[in-house]
DNA sequence: TTGCGTGCAAAGGTTTTGCATGGCA
DNA sequence: TGCCATGCAAAACCTTTGCACGCAA
């Protein structure tokens, strides 16, 4: 799963990079795109969702679903950690927010060991209204 | 939000009528559409697309994110009983589970107790992989 | 040299929107 | 009659794919 290692290129390095400067920060491909728009070497929209899509099957990078329609937003995950990393997003403000909860991962033991599902947090998002949006 | 009642048409009736036969059945508004498409009275995609965010923000009908690309989909809510009915979605064979667990709706109280977090269990579906799946 | 990675453009699919027509009240 | 709902087609949007060229090993 982590020994496909092929070609090193600049395109994918540059990439790899630029998401390991924020772990946890999430971004579109599109925002990706337009951060090397302005840089000397751009990186085609192709070849973004190809790396994308090949760091998440390699582990090093999450991929998030908001809302059909929406764009998915990708960010770097440091070591594994993350894996116990839950998000909500408020519906209103459409805040993401980062979470990390001891009862949230009971009940990923919960969902395996009683209906034998095998929860994938990272993919995973909460959707509902945030405090301070309950509250205005 | 609940009164904004305007014009009664047919295929308003008709669509409503359809996800009514099948209470807490998720169709995809192109099922929909085919759905209709034989019939006497076919209805435009337009139209269904209008008419389901209308029941949406009536909250008669809950709209379920499965992923960017993929459709949305669509099922009557009776009441509001599904409230407490949470989604599990297969990343392998596709299937989505339909669960009902007290353990799941404590967690909607401590994420609101402790963290501010009105989670809307209908609007949520848990990504990973089914019991069948995992076997093989 | 071999063949993977890149970039462009075009295709694919879902959802939204503009506009003229038809139906509800 | 007045205004909303419909339907068609076109647009918008995100993402994937085909293909020729360039670069890594």
């Amino acid at each position: 799963m982590a020994g496909k290692t092929t070609y090193r290129t600049r395109a994918q390095e540059e990439l790899l990079a630029f998401l390991k400067t924020t772990p946890g920060q999430h971004y579109t491909a599109a925002e990706i795109k337009n951060h090397f728009a302005g840089q000397e070497n751009p990186i085609g929209t192709a070849t973004i969702y190809r790396q994308l899509e090949r760091f998440v099957d390699e582990g090093c990078v999450r991929k998030y679903v908001i809302g059909p329609g929406d764009s998915a937003c990708y960010a770097y995950v440091k070591d594994q950690q993350c894996a116990s990393h839950f998000h909500c997003r408020c519906d209103v403000c459409g805040r993401l927010i980062h979470l990390d909860s001891d009862e949230l991962r009971e009940i990923q033991a919960y969902l395996l060991d009683q209906h034998g599902f095998s929860w994938d947090s990272g993919k995973t998002v909460f959707y509902g209204i945030c405090d301070q949006c309950r509250k205005a």
